[in-house]
DNA sequence: TAACTTTTTCAATCAATTTTGAAATTTCAG
DNA sequence: CTGAAATTTCAAAATTGATTGAAAAAGTTA
């Protein structure tokens, strides 16, 4: 296979499988297509490259900045901006279940914790399956939480050496 | 809070936690009502306290039920089918990664064994930097998914244990 | 400061996904 | 069988989410 089809088939797929993720398509792609890149990249040669407007490559540049998976990278002597994307795996990974935590599961937990509170009798069956569910799914998530929080914190050797002799 | 209110709460938060996760908003909401509910709904059950249509309701409860997350129950003496989710969250989690690594995380693992064997000079910047990141991305797949096996086979209170153990 | 380059914004448009609902099909009791 | 009840299908409509592109803002140079 060609580079320029290999690169063409990981960036539509790493953007496919971006977009399951919570992470919107385009925003993959532009991320595939800087993990892939040995230089930094313009605004102009992403729009160019994938085929987009000015504008979408601005805001999911923006929104990746912001997740921490790509940094403005200075050159000297040029006056446009350059971008370069997180090559290290682990720590893509990290970053994205770092976001992902702060924005959907922490909330989650603290809307479960008011939801315990439910009044009403103990005894009636839609309350009981109504708190043990709610239940179930909070400590379900604390422990999600606990498990997600040593690996955002985790470095890959130690992370991977314990987990490797965990697994057998 | 009144049951009703917290009901509402519940549904409407899974159905938007699920759409990140996948899911979408609608099939999560119907698994987010069965799971409060201590008996079996029907479709028409669903389609009230959801607001939803009698297709809407059937094409998403039958997803549910590829998924496994659904099961139809027969009540003797009844005409119409009825429905009851899993309510063991642990379980739960064990079909949604199930399936998720089915149809995303191994394709991708594929794809990435291909796109491994681009030719070109391997001194070429451009062929080296896209042959380090996919056998980067696929190492740290091919753990996820040894990981995410193991997860998937165990249960729940051995895996609990000795991960609190591990995590300390 | 003025002239020019680059970045950002956002209303309008476009694309993709979801939902509806009525018709077709299936099921089953009598 | 028959006919009413239940389920399924799917084209069209509605909704949601993504993308464009031109105008405004910000930044740079001389």
């Amino acid at each position: 296979m060609k580079l320029t089809e290999a690169k063409a088939q990981f960036i539509a797929s790493w953007g496919a499988f971006g977009s399951h993720w919570g992470i919107n398509r385009t925003m993959a792609q532009i991320h595939a297509l800087l993990m892939i890149s040995p230089d930094p990249l313009t605004q102009d040669d992403i729009m160019e490259q994938l085929n987009i407007s000015r504008g979408n490559v601005n805001m999911n540049i923006r929104e990746l900045i912001d997740w921490a998976l790509v940094d403005r990278v200075i050159v000297p002597g040029e006056r446009k901006e350059y971008f370069s994307a997180e090559k290290d795996i682990w720590k893509v990974a990290r970053l994205i279940v770092k976001e992902r935590k702060k924005r959907e599961l922490d909330p989650m937990l603290k809307l479960l914790d008011q939801l315990r509170e439910v009044e009403g009798d103990k005894k009636d069956k839609n309350v009981k399956q109504f708190t043990d569910t709610v239940n179930g799914i909070k400590r379900f998530g604390e422990q999600a939480d606990k498990m997600l929080e040593v690996l955002v914190k985790s470095d890959e050797s130690w992370f991977i050496g314990s987990l490797m002799k965990f697994f057998k």
